[in-house]
DNA sequence: GTTTCATATGTGTATATGCACCTAATTGCC
DNA sequence: GGCAATTAGGTGCATATACACATATGAAAC
């Protein structure tokens, strides 16, 4: 009658559990994006772009910790919505370079107060220990140039 | 030349944190469970329905915190490999019972001592503190019947 | 009992995610 | 230069996720 003892564990699941967050925290953030047009990855991604610059495909994905083929879909969506350009990269024929376009730009400033609005409730919501943490788990500042892979003054690769 | 310091705080975006945490945390889970032919999400489907006993499809949505639309397809999917059952409610017919399968039970159990082994790993690498914030932000034990709406004694909908 | 409202679910569509496999281009080595 | 190994990316497939809309059923009001 009673539940299995050997599988009880399995309710403090840690993938659960953040799979759990992200589901119940992306739906917040949609949700206030959707009037801009933008959901939370989109958002991530021009944000990504405008900060730091023109990237590769796979520059791209190793900052957002996506698996590459992940980023050639959402950069296909962002391009359809006019908000980035991909083009080859003049010195490795192979590469290709996404680059945040003015409409992007202007959709992403447009959004970020409502951005502003939802970051702020949510932190009010767990904490500021309990943000901390979840920053600290995803690995620090995400979205700028880690120090091995430093890309912020190129747009192109260095020879 | 720098880039846009009214967009820097977007770097620290807890939606960005917690999904960038999400796919790293479930591409290891995946990658452990895949032996056994299950993913996290499945993997955690069954084992809500081995703790908790059978369940409508909205009880277990709300149990996952996922839209009910999700776990319409991810029983599906879970279904199609036979792990789990779908059958009306015999006291309301608009209502789905999900019951999970002796193969299954099968599955999820073979692949628990998996499981065990990259729920171990990750808290070794995250450490406890990390992991508990984790589960406070997951707002608790995620598959046990929540006390508002008690379940555990009845296979269908009390009158 | 009928009308009306609420509830449980299914479907269409769009996006997000990643693995297996493929092609093209670059790099190293000789 | 030429070939092998590496690297960047695309495509097919399966799954995960959720919103808008539609349907069917139960419940409540009268």
């Amino acid at each position: 009658m009673s539940p299995d003892p050997g599988l009880f564990e399995t309710t403090r699941c840690l993938c659960l559990a953040v799979r759990r967050a992200s589901r119940a925290i992306t739906r917040e953030f949609d949700q206030a994006l959707r009037l801009h047009g933008l959901r939370a990855t989109q958002f991530t991604l021009l944000s990504a772009l405008h900060l730091g610059g023109s990237r590769s495909i796979g520059d791209l994905a190793e900052m957002l910790s996506a698996d590459r083929t992940t980023l050639t879909r959402n950069l296909a969506v962002a391009e359809k919505h006019g908000w980035v350009t991909l083009r080859a990269d003049r010195n490795d024929a192979r590469s290709r370079i996404a680059a945040i376009t003015t409409r992007g730009s202007r959709a992403l400033e447009a959004a970020l107060p409502t951005w502003r609005n939802a970051q702020q409730r949510l932190t009010e919501t767990i904490g500021e220990q309990t943000a901390a943490s979840l920053r600290k788990l995803a690995g620090g500042p995400c979205m700028m140039p880690l120090p091995e892979k430093p890309s912020a003054n190129r747009k192109e690769k260095m020879r």
